[in-house]
DNA sequence: CGGTTTTGACCTGCGC
DNA sequence: GCGCAGGTCAAAACCG
C-alpha cells in the first residue's frame, strides 16, 4: 500500500553511535513487516523490539521522551515516502549512514506519530454503497465500519516460550490466521475493557520460534486492571525474558517504571536488560544468542526473523 | 450463563 | 481484473 497515507519510521535509523535503542514504531498502521522493500521502504514496516509488558501509547511515549531527548532515538524516517520519494529510499537505503536522516526525525516523530494516524486509513472501508442484494452480513459491516485511522503500532520481540505474554491488561482474541512462509500463527488480540480499542498481534518468529512478536496498536484509555508483578514484571526477570535491544543507556529503570507501574529497582537489578551497541554487534556470537536477542540494524538478521519479511526481502 | 476461544467466511489493498 | 495475503467479523464451541 504505497500511497500518501503511508508513513515509514525506520527502525533501523537510529543514531547508534550513541547508543540509542531502537524502538520501532509504527504508525502506518498496515501490516508489519509484510511488503518491505529496500528500495521503496512506503510499505510499514516498524519493528521493535524490547521489553514485554503493559505498553500502550501513552507510556511508550513517555519513555520515549525519556530516552529520546535527542532525535536519534527513535527515528521516523520519512513520514510520507510517497511525498518525497528520495526520503523514502534512504529510510532504508541509508541505514549505512546513519547519520544521515535522523535529524530531521525524531522530534517529529512524537507529533508525527499521531498525526499520522488520523492520516492513515487502511482499516476496511465502508461498504456503505452496497446493493440491495448483497448478503445481510455485508450490510451490517457496512453500517458498523467508520472511517476510523490507525493507531500508532509498537512491536517488541521478546524473547519467551509464551506466545500471549501477561501485560496486566485483559485481552480478548478475534482472530488467528497463518502467516506467509511461517508456521507459526498469528493471534490477533482486542482489548476487553469497554471502550478500549487498542489490539495486539502476537507472532512467533519463524527463523527463530523463541522470539515472539508482539505489535501493540493504540492507547488503554484505562487503567492497568492487573498488578503487573508477578506477570509481566516477573518474567522481565525471568531467564526467558532478554530485552535484546534496548539502549537507552540512562533508561531502564525510569522506562521499566513506565511499562510497568511496579517494577521496583530491585526487579531492574534482576532484569536481564543489556546494553549492547548494535554497531559493534551486528553479528552476535552464537553463544550471545543463546542469552539474549539482539536487533541488529542489519536488515538480515529481522529477515531471518520474519518470514514475511524475508519474502520480500529477496526478489 | 456469561465470557472467551476457535474458525471459516468475508473484506480490503496491493501487485501482477 | 484476478489472485494473494493481511485483517476482521461473527457464529459456534468451549470453559469456569
Amino acid at each position: 500500500m504505497a500511497n500518501e497515507k503511508d508513513h515509514y519510521y525506520d527502525p533501523f535509523h537510529y543514531n547508534h553511535s550513541s547508543s540509542s535503542f531502537p524502538f520501532f514504531r509504527d504508525n502506518n498502521s498496515t501490516q508489519n513487516f509484510q511488503g518491505f522493500d529496500h528500495n521503496n521502504p512506503s510499505p510499514h514496516t516498524t519493528f521493535t523490539d524490547c521489553l514485554h509488558g503493559s505498553m500502550d501509547y501513552n507510556t511508550l511515549s513517555r519513555a520515549f521522551d525519556l530516552s529520546c531527548s535527542s532525535s536519534e532515538v527513535i527515528s521516523s524516517i520519512d513520514e510520507n515516502p510517497k511525498k518525497n520519494p528520495s526520503a523514502g529510499d534512504s529510510a532504508v537505503g541509508n541505514q549505512s549512514t546513519p547519520n544521515s536522516s535522523v535529524s530531521s526525525s525524531s522530534n517529529e516523530a512524537e507529533a508525527v506519530i499521531e498525526e499520522d494516524s488520523t492520516k492513515s486509513l487502511k482499516n476496511k472501508q465502508p461498504k456503505g454503497c452496497d446493493d440491495g442484494d448483497e448478503k445481510p452480513k455485508k450490510e451490517n459491516k457496512a453500517k458498523k465500519k467508520e472511517k476510523k485511522p490507525r493507531e500508532p503500532r509498537f512491536a517488541f520481540l521478546t524473547k519467551s516460550e509464551i506466545d500471549h505474554l501477561e501485560d496486566g491488561y485483559r485481552w480478548r482474541k478475534y482472530g488467528q490466521k497463518a502467516v506467509k512462509n511461517s508456521p507459526y500463527p498469528r493471534s490477533y488480540y482486542r482489548c476487553t475493557s469497554q471502550k478500549c480499542g487498542v489490539k495486539k498481534r502476537v507472532e512467533r518468529s519463524f527463523q527463530d520460534p523463541s522470539i515472539v512478536i508482539t505489535t501493540y496498536e493504540g492507547q488503554h484509555n484505562h487503567h492497568c486492571p492487573a498488578t503487573l508483578r508477578g506477570s509481566a514484571a516477573s518474567m522481565l526477570s525471568s531467564p526467558s525474558f532478554y530485552g535484546s535491544s534496548y539502549m537507552g543507556s540512562t533508561l531502564p529503570q525510569d522506562f521499566l517504571s513506565q511499562f510497568l507501574p511496579s517494577y521496583s529497582q530491585n526487579d531492574h537489578q534482576n532484569s536481564v536488560f543489556h546494553h549492547q551497541n548494535l554497531s559493534h554487534n551486528l553479528h552476535p556470537q552464537p553463544q550471545q544468542q543463546q542469552q539474549q536477542f539482539q536487533l541488529s540494524r542489519d536488515y538480515g538478521l529481522l529477515q531471518d526473523l520474519l518470514p514475511s519479511f524475508q519474502g520480500k526481502q529477496e526478489p
